[in-house]
DNA sequence: CTAAACCTTACAGTCTCTGGAAGGTCAAGC
DNA sequence: GCTTGACCTTCCAGAGACTGTAAGGTTTAG
């Protein structure tokens, strides 16, 4: 299978796929006599597998050891949950961040009349704090 | 003033001064002889605001356009305020993925023992989706 | 035979800085 | 006058995770 098919079942652009490679998330593909890679249905499923990953927001480098511990039948399950529970944590983290982010932008643009007068409490919040 | 002084005082790191200087964010500084980056009390407010606006999640782009407006005596706060409800709409945005992939995990977690066995649902979940 | 749809590599750009190297300037202390 | 250390300068590289583009080779359909 070539590139362009895995890219089309597993999700992940080609163009991502060789970056992966190079990056070294995922070995080098074994080669055609073309010189194009050459791809088996197991590679779909540890790129969807990546693919799911990053959209859950894990960093390349945590998909890296999730990807090892799949590989490694004898795991304990608690590696796993533990890298799953950080994850959560940064991911609440930045939750609460942003939270704290809108509520500002609301208090100040619900002091903000929004017409078109040029006075501005919006401006004034950010210019002293 | 010198960099560093107005680095202390707005909360931007000098190197990041030089940075927005370079991008056209802030026109270029008058020099000293000695070909020192001179500053006065203005710039220090200049860079306040648009630290204060990064922190609310801005882009630098975004900032530049409320810098504008900002020095715009004449803009209408309709303007302003626009662009503070498009922000506000695109971190909603960001805070309710987040919460999706939180809930996600959250149960992937929940179905996983944690503990020295092989088996797990969190791998599993993102093996198969 | 040609055109399109593939594939290849290599390099640049995105965004927002941050770090480092190599060197010039200034103020204080001896 | 000299040294030391804290400033300042420019330029280049790297981060993360791709994405776009250029320039070219290969394969397939008509």
């Amino acid at each position: 299978m070539n590139i362009g098919s895995v890219a089309e079942h597993s999700g992940v652009p080609a163009k991502t796929i060789r970056y992966y490679e190079e990056i070294g998330l995922i070995p080098p593909a074994v080669r055609s006599d073309n010189g194009y890679r050459s791809y088996r249905q197991k590679d779909i499923e540890i790129l969807r597998f990546i693919q799911r990953s990053r959209k859950l927001g894990f960093s390349v480098k945590d998909v890296g050891n999730l990807l090892q511990l799949w590989n490694d039948t004898e795991r304990a399950s608690a590696d796993v949950k533990a890298l799953a529970l950080r994850h959560i944590d940064e991911i609440e983290g930045r939750i609460a961040e942003l939270d704290s982010i809108r509520k500002t932008l609301l208090h100040l643009t619900e002091c903000c009349h929004g017409d078109d007068r040029p006075d501005c409490p919006i401006l004034d919040g950010l210019a002293k704090g």
